[in-house]
DNA sequence: ATGAATTCATTATTTATATTCATAGATACC
DNA sequence: GGTATCTATGAATATAAATAATGAATTCAT
């Protein structure tokens, strides 16, 4: 078997020019490497050096040999380089799985600067689970996940990292516009718009709606959330968002924001990891930076 | 130090699904994986696969590692392969000198059929040697001379190849066309035409001209075979080639060919190669090959 | 639920491999 | 011709690797 020692002696006999050189810089001595390269000849059949007096003159073959030596030695070196970061935890592919449709918008802020202080780490993001954004953190199909729902469990860790008010957003000119506070009853007549998700993962459902055994007058769905905030915008119904989600990215829309109910829904957004990760520096970072999310720009 | 079993134990371990399995695969035992992983891992200081219950999960670092053997196990067992086809004498480059301006031409008969019959070795010509074709193939610059001057030495082997007659060539109509043969004498008043190459080199001057105190009127230098024979067709001067150049090689031109004295001047071309290496199957091949170069076509 | 089978890890032991020391042979240099 | 330098060799030793036996955890089948 053609084996890593073997390449790199070739290699730092041609650079040095001796085997006895070459050993050294191997931190063996002379006749370690005459024996190692006897076998080596004897196990490959071929000579990889012709022996001239006391100097060595590559043959063919070991010409061969050099080459490969200088194609797959930097290869492994570089492996090892690697394999350092990713013992270090500089290096590592982030996965982060998404369990709310506003998290995304929330997300797209902080992973700019984040890519752009841990150059080796990528960044990639999930939304689609076979068995839920649990069973993927504790599946290891990402390493990471952000939702408003954290499920405790012994083997993971969530950690909220950013608080906000899910409130009723309506067109500028609504009916309901002027009002500070709204009650369940006063959308028994909107049009609810959501996003295409069971009801009981609804907060305006779950804390709002079915407490007071009310549904509005009609429910449809739509994937994104610009098209969601352009048909409230348009009077097409309302929506329930965070509020920051609609003062920041859709200023130049006529639309109000009413709190839900008398306190509000008070949310938060927690990022959940593997316990056993938890410790992994770049893991920690990103959680720092989230927690510090209004800080960067949109 | 990443080496090269590790690889094979990752590359194994996925494809197979168990450290039991690759360890058959790589006839070893269980135990003998088990303890190779454990030092990989403790060397490299980051783990290679999550253990959960009897399975392997491969890390990032793993997945990477992953990536790193199927990448380079591959080119390693390439070059094995290579290696045997040296050891075997299939693969090699073929380096021949050549000391002789119309040895060319004859060599190029038999390149074509060689290289056709060893597809895996391949053919280099060189012909300026700064210390001769004998130094050159003493140094290892070349494999194989082709020389019409051999100069036996015990490191050496030659063997003559192709016997032929070195004849005087003249134009058709030339005042000595009609002759068969011709003396030194009648070359007094001659332009002779040879290769730019020492006098000494030139048989026509060492077995002809010298012996008997002539030199001709003149003399030119040409480089190549086509130009001189172009020459010598077109009235400019005579020169001195193998007779099988002549009239395999230009048989369109209108020329004559002489015999040079009484018993013509006899030559051979020779192939020499290094005694060490006479019985290398491939070298072998081409000075059996060389001596049938006449079965060739031009 | 329980027993059999599978899988990985561990320990002590054996075996194999690699390295070293001492030394010799060969070559180059002064 | 003496000295220095380089490679090769053989025996002794040190190191590393493989094994057998065993245990623990897990899966599978009944």
């Amino acid at each position: 078997m053609l084996e890593r020692i073997h390449l790199a002696v070739v290699r730092e006999v041609d650079r040095l020019g001796s085997l006895t050189a070459a050993a050294h810089a191997l931190f063996l001595t002379q006749p370690a490497l005459s024996h190692t390269v006897k076998k080596l000849e004897q196990q490959m059949g071929t000579s990889v050096w012709l022996r001239e007096g006391r100097s060595l003159r590559l043959t063919q073959a070991g010409q061969f040999l050099l080459g490969v030596a200088n194609r797959v030695l930097p290869q492994l070196e570089n492996a090892e380089g690697i394999l350092e970061q990713y013992r270090d935890g500089q290096r590592g592919v982030l996965r982060i799985g998404m369990e709310c449709h506003p998290c995304y918008q929330w997300l797209l802020r902080i992973v700019s600067p984040y890519l752009a202080s841990w150059p080796d780490v990528d960044v990639d993001v999930k939304q689609k689970f076979q068995f839920g954004g649990i069973g993927a953190l504790i599946n290891y199909e990402i390493d990471m996940l952000v939702t408003p729902d954290p499920l405790p469990q012994p083997a993971l860790h969530f950690e909220p990292v950013f608080a906000y008010e899910q409130v009723l957003v309506v067109h500028g000119e609504h009916r309901l516009a002027a009002l500070e506070t709204i009650t369940p009853d006063q959308l028994a007549q909107e049009t609810l718009i959501t996003y295409p998700v069971p009801i009981d993962r609804l907060d305006i459902y779950n804390q709002f709606l079915l407490p007071a055994r009310i549904t509005p007058k009609q429910h449809k769905t739509i994937e994104t959330t610009d098209i969601m905030l352009q048909m409230v915008a348009s009077g097409r119904g309302v929506t329930a968002l965070p509020k920051w989600l609609v003062t920041d990215y859709a200023p130049q829309l006529n639309l109000r924001t009413l709190r839900l109910g008398p306190d509000g829904i008070r949310k938060h957004i927690y990022v959940g990891v593997r316990e056993s990760e938890r410790g992994i520096d770049y893991l920690q970072s990103f959680i720092a930076m989230a927690r510090q999310a209004d800080r960067y720009p949109l």
